[in-house]
DNA sequence: TTGAAAGCGCTAACAG
DNA sequence: CTGTTAGCGCTTTCAA
């Protein structure tokens, strides 16, 4: 598709290129006839400025990069519409990757953009990365960067996550309030910052009430509802007695659960309690309706690009890393 | 972030920067060494093809634009997944942007996408589009360009959508089936394509089983959750006999329908049975399950992604508007 | 097998 | 107030 050029502007008006191109910028040194008559032409010939060339000369791009684990998950689709959003007000235009959970798909989206030369990099990173190096070299060349909701925490960067710790402390703590005796907890993937921090805030809940952590207790699950249906499905088949209630370590695992549990003839709560983590849109429409811990997901998103449009306006003055914790808040329906 | 450039590869190893462009991209004219050495110099500096340069010199990028309402909505969420999956294949990058169901943003993104001279463009319109010019200037000056679900009659591109009228027709049609006696619809956004021809398929199948088509029962409800809720609300106080079956334009607002249903105490198949439309992650959840015909949103990205990328790689012999409609498949549950 | 030079479209000194 | 010129990083003829 051929594009009209500044040039043929000012071939048609008989003027330079230079003063087409200022005219356009609306720069003060322009008679406001001339600036007139060019953007007339402008119009009538359906101009849209280079945005490479543009971008070319400033050796920088107003493009933010965001890599995510997969933008099909209700989570990252939210946290994506704030980021968006934010990126649309501010001028710049977000390219979007996704890792697929996959370590080198990361890295070589990573890779894209980097030659895209984007302005900053938006990521929350797969459940198999464990080398944050290329991150690092990244932040110490002075890439703006900033991680959110799944962080490398040995990387200087800033990041902005919910308080997970705290989230399921609190749900946990609820749990044990309501008298369940045996509660079990369903984790993520170990390595991820998330899982950590959730199975640390169950153990120290249970701890700090003088009930024992039962490794037994603690099932390896994932991330998706596959996972927690087949972490239901051991749970069920090699733990005696059973848990009367389980912290999942996110919404789908605890749907996976439930359904695998109804399947059973197992009642939620009556026999075994169910509490998940996000609060995605199906927590309130199964029945029971499903108690869990609420991310604010489009806020998660919007603070992470306007601390990365931060970022990248105040370049020069490279200040500490900032770190962003957002609050949960425990919604209490009918699972638990 | 200061980047390596082929100059700065040139200059280390005293070569000049079109033999380093040339052993870059494997050119057969240089030996086999030289090549060695500009790839170890290369990964040594850690180089990335800047990007920009390239495209400004190709005056095309090896980027796709995407426009849709709202990434959040897991159906367009799902087909973003296709569509960044395809393109990443091929060597292409996706940049996003949101129309939020607005016209205005809608162009505005487009005017972004076309500076960016990105290669394509897929796009899916806002239900506030009812002027398609834009559009049909950009393909009449030979911009690639595809729609998928939301599409521009008018205008003379290619389209991917599903078989809305006959998955409505069949969803109507299962209903008869089942003795319900007066099957409402809940319908969507007047100038959006789907609301029509999904209203359409309804009425067919009311007809064609010479049941009358009652305009009271065709509600305009919308697109959300919110619109269910409001639509039943509106039945529920307007409709005297109720009806004893709704098909919804879609699952949300099914799902809006369902809970407005269930908080009056109206018995859900059994006072009024609900079918949606799209079989998002709720459907399955909620009890009773929502019976719905299902659309293959992966795929139509996908699809919508590979036709474009061929537009693109062909551009040259302009072929006419190729119209893909993908079957749909009706999904019977509990809920009628 | 390699180098020199031009040019993609735009901006920004510098000059007038 | 406007024009000339150089250059952003890369590819690609054309020469050597």
């Amino acid at each position: 598709m051929r594009q009209t050029t500044i040039i043929d502007i000012a071939k048609k008006l008989g003027i330079s290129p230079s003063t087409v191109s200022r005219a356009l910028s609306d720069h003060p040194d322009i008679s406001q006839e001339t600036k007139a008559r060019v953007r007339a032409a402008a119009d009538e010939m359906d101009y849209r400025p280079n945005t490479i060339a543009q971008n070319l000369q400033k050796k920088q791009s107003q493009i933010i990069g965001v890599v995510v684990p997969q933008v099909k998950h209700y989570f990252f689709a939210e946290i994506m519409a704030g980021i968006t959003d934010v990126a649309y007000h501010a001028g710049y235009t977000v390219m979007i990757c996704q890792s697929n959970e996959d370590f080198e798909q990361e890295t070589n989206n990573i890779d894209v953009l980097i030659s895209h030369r984007v302005a900053g990099l938006l990521v929350s990173v797969s459940s198999k990365t464990t080398d944050c190096g290329h991150f690092q070299r990244l932040v110490r060349r002075g890439m703006p960067l900033v991680f959110f909701d799944r962080i490398c925490e040995k990387v200087d960067a800033s990041t902005v996550v919910v308080d997970d710790l705290e989230g399921a402390f609190r749900a946990t703590e609820y749990l044990i309030g309501k008298e369940y005796q045996r509660i079990a907890h369903m984790a993520g993937p170990p390595f991820l910052s998330i899982s950590r921090l959730r199975r640390q805030g169950y153990e120290n809940a249970m701890r700090q009430n003088g009930r024992p952590v039962h490794p037994e207790w603690i099932i390896q699950a994932g991330l998706n509802e596959e996972d927690g249906t087949a972490a239901a499905e051991a749970m069920l088949s090699h733990l005696n007695p059973l848990p009367d209630a389980v912290f999942c370590v996110n919404d789908p695992v605890a749907l996976g659960a439930f359904v695998k549990l109804k399947e059973k003839g197992v009642n939620v709560p009556a026999d075994i309690a169910l509490v998940g983590f996000t609060d995605g849109p199906v927590a309130s429409m199964i029945d029971p309706a499903l108690t869990t811990v609420r991310q604010p997901a489009y806020l998660l998103g919007k603070s992470a690009a306007e601390m990365l449009l931060d970022q990248i306006i105040h370049r020069e003055s490279r200040k500490n890393p900032v770190h962003k914790v957002l609050k949960t808040e425990l919604i209490v329906r009918q699972s638990a």
